[in-house]
DNA sequence: TCATTAAGCGTTG
DNA sequence: CAACGCTTAATGA
């Protein structure tokens, strides 16, 4: 269980909530560590819970029919999701894992279907954030022939740095470079070389081990 | 042909 | 010790 402090801290839905919903959400999380490079759950398991990034980095990922893994997003820091397993109480169809030490805040799922029932708040937060992720969608349409390689990383970069995903992001991410390039589906050099680039128009800082961004904004609509 | 990648390895923080 | 940068051989559009 957890304090009403540290949900504050780790989910910025619940400042919306009314003190009821915010106690019943309180009552229904417990928060796992997971060490660095550690699966979260398997493609085919049940994870019962909706789930939150308190503090770390994790990524979606799925396997290529020829074996390959293939990294379908990231999740960092106050990222929220699963809420279509949890609704639709399927089994996860993606692998989970923690990309550095992570501490997961796992809601169980009749927390979450009261929340969902009952909190004006709650899904309104929920309707916001499907709508972004649908609008993100869309635009993965066109992403593939239309972009190069610095404006294919620009997006999935700025992608991190979501203001609806994430209320007021830290502009600073601790990432590698090849996690980056998995991120992005390119190689490590190509990825590297992306954010050289730009980090040249003064989009981005790099650092060791991990970005800055500059302007997010421009970031997310670089190359077009 | 040209661009990109995986793999290996020396360097760096 | 993990992240980074660079070289090289393989790959493939």
């Amino acid at each position: 269980m957890i304090t009403g402090d540290h949900l504050r801290r780790i989910a910025f839905w619940s400042h919306d909530l009314t003190d009821a919903e915010f106690e019943r959400a309180r009552r229904g999380i417990v928060e796992k560590s997971y060490a660095k490079g550690a699966y979260v759950c398997h493609r085919g398991d049940r994870l019962d819970s909706w789930t939150g990034v308190a503090e770390g980095l994790l990524k979606i990922a799925s396997m290529s029919r020829s074996g390959k893994a293939v990294t379908l997003a990231g999740i960092r820091t106050h990222g929220w999701f699963g809420e279509g397993t949890v609704l639709k109480h399927e089994a996860r169809q993606y692998d989970l894992v923690a990309l550095r030490d992570t501490r997961l805040a796992l809601m169980d799922r009749a927390t979450f279907l009261w929340l969902f029932e009952n909190s004006v708040a709650f899904n309104r937060f929920l309707v916001g954030q499907l709508n972004e992720r649908l609008g993100q969608f869309i635009a993965f349409v066109e992403y593939d022939r239309m972009l190069d390689a610095p404006a294919r990383l620009a997006r999935n970069v700025a992608w991190l740095f979501n203001p609806v995903l994430y209320r007021n992001p830290s502009p600073h991410l601790e990432i590698s470079q090849e996690e980056i390039g998995l991120l992005c589906g390119m190689s490590r050099q190509m990825a590297n070389k992306s954010l050289q680039l730009l980090e040249q128009k003064g989009l981005l800082r790099i650092e060791h081990g991990g970005i800055t961004i500059l302007d997010p904004e421009r970031l997310a609509r670089y190359g077009t």
